[in-house]
DNA sequence: AAAACATATGAGCAATTGTTCATGTATTGC
DNA sequence: GCAATACATGAACAATTGCTCATATGTTTT
């Protein structure tokens, strides 16, 4: 109940799995804020949606007209998402006249997005 | 309104932005399976909870307990990630009397992992 | 056997999420 | 100017999420 309140160190002394090694567990562990900002990043792609934007956009630039149709999806709900995807940085706009073309922001994305689909499947 | 209405070919010769290529961007997409798949695979790490269970965890196997004095949280909270983490098998458990430790499950987490985190701390 | 301890789990609840609907903003063509 | 087209956006709403609380399970100790 009352484990808050026990320091890394008294745990140390009272858990008997690992050995006295809690504190240097803590001082190498990420910060707050950069889980939190990891995390936003993974949510980025926790989505079915948004997976098959970028799946489609890793092929080429498309407009939203475009992925609407490939998606079979009403043109709000992609666009809402595009909007979180950009504000994100990972995918970017083109403006050409009344159309806006869609592409990934950036190639390291892509790494990412492979690499993952790798472990999914080769599993 | 009606986009859904239409189909790969139609819009094609309607949309001026992509040349004749919808089609053959459609067949080379994900499943809509494989793509539900991938995003709950991004879901289990867009937790900060999880990303801290998981940054933990990389260093050292850990009891629960300890967990929570890490994370400074409590005990149920950790447990039920845990278990979420279990069911994807991103951790595994190793029971020792009446204490569990949890480790990452596999290496190819940790390579994930780590190539996400320089992502977000290169920019 | 009973108490203490470590962890697991179901219910409940507030917060967040993803979609739809309606409407707004640009841009093009008549 | 006006209608049509392409996209963006705010509100609303159902579904999901992550936590807390209470309780259950399993293990050790006395």
């Amino acid at each position: 109940m009352k484990d808050i309140e026990l320091t890394a160190e008294e745990c140390d002394l009272t858990c008997n799995g690992t050995g006295g090694s809690l504190l240097a567990v803590k001082s190498a562990m990420l910060s707050m804020d950069s889980a939190a900002q990891m995390a936003d990043w993974f949510k980025a792609f926790s989505d079915p949606t948004r997976i098959r934007i970028v799946d489609a956009l890793r092929q080429q630039e498309l407009c939203v007209h475009d992925l609407t149709v490939l998606l079979e999806m009403g043109q709000s709900a992609v666009s809402h998402q595009l909007r979180y995807l950009r504000n994100l940085r990972i995918v970017k706009r083109r403006k050409l006249g009344k159309t806006v073309f869609y592409s990934l922001d950036d190639t390291h994305i892509e790494q990412i997005f492979v690499q993952t689909l790798q472990h999914i499947t080769h599993e």
